[in-house]
DNA sequence: GCGACAG
DNA sequence: ATCTTGTCGC
């Protein structure tokens, strides 16, 4: 049986209300416009966490859509503080992923996350929140659905469905092969759902996932296996 | 009141 | 996210 969940431990709850004020904030200072010409160089980020679970190691993975190339690889961790809290992945993951982008030196031009953008509760999920703080084109490519509903994409690479919230279009559920379970596309920052769906699929190389987040979470996986915590100072 | 629930 | 081998389907 799979239907029991964790409930979310009541502690959390203060926390939480605060949050959803900061997600609140950050939601109403998002832009959205076209990202063109579409990016050649896309920031693939993403999480895992150590092997004893007490730090979230992120990798960043710079890509060149041009060459098809990774031109810059980066790691940052930082401890864990919160349990995983359906809503508020933000608050958990951003402090590794901030260490690691600190580290980049390649002029990326949009930045790509495991997870939601606007496709969120309060419009502001991890891609909304990283592309707010760090100020950067940025869009959100999630593997499951969080938020919204949709129908149900053709079977074949390259279908699409919107996302919907009500009357509102949260993102696009996109087949990105034959088959296989539908991305979860939303905006982050400083672009468009159009554009974000083009460069999604402009970044897939015949996987699942797009190119910047396939190898940002292979990378990730390496970076976990050779993890050392850091000398207390 | 009963489910649903990114990583 | 993470635990985990073989196995069903194309």
């Amino acid at each position: 049986m799979a239907w029991s969940r964790p409930p979310v431990d009541p502690q959390w709850q203060p926390l939480m209300q605060e949050w959803r004020a900061r997600q609140l904030e950050m939601a109403a200072r998002v832009v959205e416009r076209p990202l063109r010409p579409l990016p050649r160089l896309v920031a693939g980020a993403d999480a895992a966490l150590s092997p004893d679970k007490d730090w979230v190691l992120a990798a960043v993975v710079v890509f060149d859509r041009e060459t098809r190339t990774v031109v810059e690889t980066v790691h940052g961790a930082a401890k864990v503080e919160y349990p995983y809290i359906p809503g508020y992945l933000g608050f958990r993951e951003s402090p590794a992923l901030l260490d690691a982008f600190r580290k980049v030196r390649s002029p990326f031009e949009v930045a790509m996350f495991d997870g939601m953008g606007k496709a969120h509760p309060r419009r502001c999920g991890i891609a909304v929140q990283m592309g707010v703080t760090l100020d950067v084109p940025a869009i959100g490519v999630g593997k499951s659905r969080l938020f919204g509903t949709h129908r149900e994409p053709g079977l074949e690479a390259g279908a699409v469905e919107p996302l919907w919230d009500r009357q509102d279009r949260i993102g696009a559920v996109l087949r990105s092969k034959d088959k296989v379970k539908p991305l979860y596309i939303s905006v982050g920052h400083k672009a468009d759902l159009e554009t974000a769906v083009e460069l999604v699929r402009a970044c897939g190389l015949g996987y699942r996932l797009p190119e910047p987040t396939r190898l940002a979470d292979r990378e990730a996986a390496r970076f976990k296996i050779g993890w050392a915590a850091p000398e207390p100072a």
